[in-house]
DNA sequence: GTCTATACTGAGATAGAC
DNA sequence: GTCTATCTCAGTATAGAC
């Protein structure tokens, strides 16, 4: 068969989103696929790197999203960044992905929280959100870096756990559209952001 | 031998603390336990089941001192309940715990983020957490139910990334100790439950 | 260069002897 | 209660066919 590697990619992405990656076998993924186990060590190595395969894939036009709204809002405001302006153009990206591929959202959402790869973070996510840690910095000059570096940290949770299921978001009656959810986190973070520092005044 | 049971919980608490759920096999307990792997199905059921046991019998003390604290907060403030103290009331118990045994912290933390298992939080965190849900809504007012119950949720997924180690916190230089840390997020949380409510208008 | 067949190790689970 | 033996299913590795 001619297109192995992509079946492989296709059939691997909607399933590692559906049911998670640690829960997919990669014989669930080349029983659909209809190709044979070991073409997925020949074109990939191993799970883990079948996993970096998809999220180099799918992640580049969301990063690329992101920087260009974070270009078009560090233009506009002349010097005077807005924090929730730099939050929406870390966050909203995703709602787009979210229409048309719901599942990756949510294996994104859960890679962060499972904290499954450093390896993928340094490639596919460390250098983007360094860019946006930096105009968070000039949005809030006032705040101390290891405290702005927290408040990233506590971001990135809140976001990973909001793409992903979990069981209290059952709680939670109506499920609100992606979007409205993005932009709901992004009033919550701007709130946090803005919050006086005082335990680490050291 | 007498306490295989006991045993198998110790050994087990440890090395799912130290390596993660998924990454411990049942194999590796038994043979640092020094039982037999047959008996670990015995007296659990299975490898979920076990798990379930050790966080009943270490989150009990935690649940029990965040349930205290809200106690007193409610009876201290006169109706008026402040949010920072609900969440310190929330957040603050897991310090505690966090200096005895660092790694079952970690271990709360990733099954949260993980969502591993949608029983365990019915079982053992659910009803605690709907009281502070409660006194939260109290602390908040003229925030819309719905929206509150979004922001607790940004909430659990902060904590669970604070709580568990993460790529994003390599790049944070300083190691904080656990209660600083809990001191920041209470901070940040307080911003963000203040924040003004807009998308969700309706 | 691509792909298949097959085998290896180690996982969780279970039945049944003691 | 405990242990042996065994089952099924993971992920991985390799030899060799096209």
């Amino acid at each position: 068969m001619i297109d192995t590697k992509g079946k492989i990619l296709d059939t691997a992405e909607r399933l590692f989103g559906e049911r998670g990656y640690g829960a997919t076998s990669l014989r669930q993924v080349i029983a659909e696929a209809k190709v044979n186990i070991a073409a997925v060590h020949y074109h990939f190595g191993s799970k883990e790197e079948l996993l970096d395969a998809l999220v180099l894939r799918k992640m580049g036009p969301v990063t690329a999203a992101r920087l260009a709204l974070l270009d078009k809002v560090e233009a506009s405001g002349k010097g005077k960044l807005k924090v929730e302006d730099v939050l929406g153009a870390f966050l909203l990206p995703t709602a787009e992905m979210a229409e048309r591929n719901p599942q990756f959202v949510t294996l994104v959402g859960r890679m962060f929280a499972e904290g499954i790869m450093p390896g993928i973070f340094e490639k596919h996510f460390k250098s983007s959100l360094l860019r946006f840690l930096s105009a968070l910095g000039r949005a809030l000059p006032h705040l101390p870096q290891e405290e702005l570096l927290w408040r990233v940290h506590f971001m990135i949770g809140a976001m990973a756990h909001t793409m992903c299921g979990s069981p209290v978001m059952q709680m939670i009656g109506t499920p609100t559209d992606f979007e409205t959810r993005m932009k709901r986190l992004v009033e919550f973070l701007t709130g946090g952001f803005r919050a006086p520092a005082e335990s680490g005044g050291k």
